[in-house]
DNA sequence: CGATCAATTGAGTGTGTTCAATGTCAGTGG
DNA sequence: CCACTGACATTGAACACACTCAATTGATCG
């Protein structure tokens, strides 16, 4: 049995008993797709751990790699360190998500995953993950495309971010958190929660908190949103729905 | 058989007879790791294509997604059509390296792959190697480092080149090439053949050519390059190992 | 209540962009 | 052979956007 030490809290909660057709996030788990037997194929290897309390690592980066994360409540960000000693955030998770890709085929973490507020993971044990995908074809597949997906949306922020001004950047986020938690509670809302801080979302952005800041300023003044400290109300309704936020 | 029709010119020859143990890629291909057996399983459903000249497509942006591809020899670059109609190149590839993974997941090729000079390329039936992967967990394990490799490289380039002006950009990218070079051809160099255009460069850099070519020449000025159409040579063996560029 | 960290606002600076002109080179046809 | 063409590359000058540095306000917690 794997034993976590997360920072400094030590070890959590394991319940063998969490089912993955019981779980809240089903609708929106990277298993759907798969059969009644395969997911309790599934349901065995996976473990459930939590809750992690905000500022709290499911993984830190130099840890050995040997899970995914399948986030089954709360949020998390993930971010590394980078030369120079700046906090990089490179991206943002909820529940429905999963975390920890960004480490596959390599023997450590290369970031860390911190929890934005108190959060579930269900741990999928890289390696049986793999013995599992060489049984159930329609699993592999499903990795695969969750890979492809990461890729395209990396990629494509790349892309993007390239020809965007910060105001742009900033609504197409705001965009993409709305759309991601309209998939997640299954009903669409202006409103966008914000667990993580406008400092974080700068540096995912890639913007001073400053810039930032001016920027939400700017856009609220316009009447495009409205800004509060931990939400955010979209007010133009129209442009703006492609983009990959992650 | 798969049928493939390129841009302009039609059909490309198919050699059913190549070998993956003749191609002159085999020491840098992502198959290394596969022992004799396996790599004749994998032989049996690659095609060699080509040769595809300099402008020409491997594969276009909304083509149906079939086929991975291995570059045995040439270069290729990748690039999509952002909104607003300008060329965005996202990578550049070269031989042992592969291409069309951004796509893995999709029905459809989410950019074009345009060869750069003269390329012959590995066609690999993407529905083929999964099912290899069932049979041969060493392929899926490669095929598995081979995304998470790329997303990491991604990422990276996200996270540096928020960081980096434009000339650090520059000599990282030149240095990320230098050092791809050095593994291709069995041996290290200063110089980095160029085979893709300046204006390719900055786009891929984010940067306008006109800065791009200021950069150049400022880096030249100081003694760290020496600046010519299709070459770069680095001068300066110290610094800048580290950049994932693709 | 003060301490601490996050968020905002302001003023001045710098890097890359924009627009426009010029230079270079390969290919083509007179 | 040389003038023409078109794509690529370079250079200059003015501008815009985000950054830097600094000060202020706001929120949270002991």
């Amino acid at each position: 049995m794997v034993q976590r030490t997360t920072g400094k809290t030590g070890l959590h909660l394991v319940d063998d008993k969490q089912d993955c057709v019981r779980c809240g996030s089903h609708h929106c788990c990277f298993r759907s797709g798969l059969d009644d037997d395969q997911m309790k194929a599934l349901t065995r290897i996976v473990r459930l751990r939590g809750p992690y309390k905000p500022g709290e690592a499911i993984f830190k980066i130099e840890d050995p790699f040997k899970s995914l994360f399948s986030i089954q409540s709360g949020a998390v960000k993930i971010e590394s360190i980078s030369q120079g000693g700046n906090r990089d955030v490179s991206g943002f998770y909820f529940s429905g998500e999963m975390t920890g890709i960004e480490s596959i085929g390599d023997a450590r973490y290369n970031n860390d995953a911190i929890a934005l507020e108190t959060t579930w993971v269900c741990e999928l044990p890289f390696h049986q993950l793999e013995l599992l995908c060489g049984v159930i074809p329609a699993l592999q597949r499903q990795i695969m495309i969750l890979l492809g997906e990461k890729i395209r949306r990396t990629n494509s922020m790349v892309v993007q971010g390239r020809h965007m001004k910060a105001e742009q950047r900033v609504m197409y986020f705001l965009h993409s958190l709305c759309r991601r938690e309209a998939i997640r509670h299954n009903l669409s809302s202006n409103k966008v929660h914000l667990p993580m801080t406008k400092g974080d979302i700068a540096s995912y952005l890639g913007l001073r908190p400053e810039s930032l800041s001016r920027a939400l300023t700017k856009l609220q003044r316009e009447g495009n949103i409205r800004n509060s400290a931990k939400q955010i109300e979209l007010l133009d309704r129209g442009v703006a729905y492609e983009f990959a936020c992650e």
